[in-house]
DNA sequence: TTAAACCCTAAACTATGGTTCATAGCAAAC
DNA sequence: GTTTGCTATGAACCATAGTTTAGGGTTTAA
């Protein structure tokens, strides 16, 4: 039963490149992790869910510098509950307010490719390719179109 | 009736900074944007159409480069529809897979807001750092917590 | 006709999130 | 015992997406 884990492991199990994990690490967001006397990082399982938890934060777009601030509340027992109840309760509305975003436009996206797999895309386009290239003739303006 | 817009307009219509603009435009992804005699850009109606566009893929995570392909499709006329239902259908594969992640990890953030809200938080946070002071202490390594 | 409020470009600068390199120590297998 | 592969560090480097600055022209309204 193996009971630590090199970089390497760690890197090849959360699928990120070792130089990351360095620089995650650098930036002060692994402070769980030990060393052995020859300077090699060690990891434990229990760090896993620690860095599981890292990426979750970073995949949903929360700052290097505010995952450190999460990660050390952690590391401050239980006397920092509130801190990251409070933290996560913020990062938790910008990752819904992203989700909305990215449902507004997906809809946009797919109508657009609706229109362009349609059977009359081409007098669709062709139709506001008249209504700019008149606009722009109206205003004295350069045709886009080539 | 009011014709044409001048960058302010725009930036202020879309709440992107005249910096932003400036920029996108260098980058290429604003050719059907014509320039008045003093060099002024002249922003037309139909070229909020455009914009809204641009938007909407780099709010979606589409790099610049790509977006100004997509642009320069749109700039090609009927011949590009092809090209541009299938650019924009490899994007949206791109946008369902963040949906999902987010997804994913939005329940993984909710389930850690209730775990800290939770009247028994405390006794779970004990718990659970016991755990890890047990795990480390077993494998000899330093305890993380303060 | 002049001040305030615009607009322009080029180039430098910033921030973020890494990656690469140079140099070197450690470890396992052969 | 030496080659191969892993590990380390610090510093330099890179890509992306802008922002800021310097220097200068334009427009508008009093």
């Amino acid at each position: 039963m193996k009971k630590t884990y090199s970089i390497k492991e760690v890197a090849d199990y959360f699928q990120l490149p070792i130089s990351t994990i360095r620089y995650y690490d650098k930036k002060g967001l692994l402070p769980f992790v030990s060393k052995n006397a020859a300077g090699y990082r060690v990891f434990s399982k229990s760090d896993f869910g620690f860095i599981k938890t890292i990426c979750c934060l970073k995949d949903t777009g929360m700052p290097i510098r505010d995952i450190r601030t999460y990660i050390n509340l952690c590391m401050q027992g239980t006397t920092s509950i509130q801190q990251r109840g409070e933290l996560l309760q913020q990062h938790k509305t910008n990752v819904l307010k992203q989700q909305q975003v990215l449902h507004d436009n997906l809809k946009e996206i797919t109508t657009k490719i609706q229109r362009y797999a349609s059977d009359d895309s081409v007098n669709i386009i062709k139709s506001q390719i008249k209504f700019v290239k008149n606009e722009k003739k109206v205003l004295n303006l350069e045709d886009p179109f080539k």
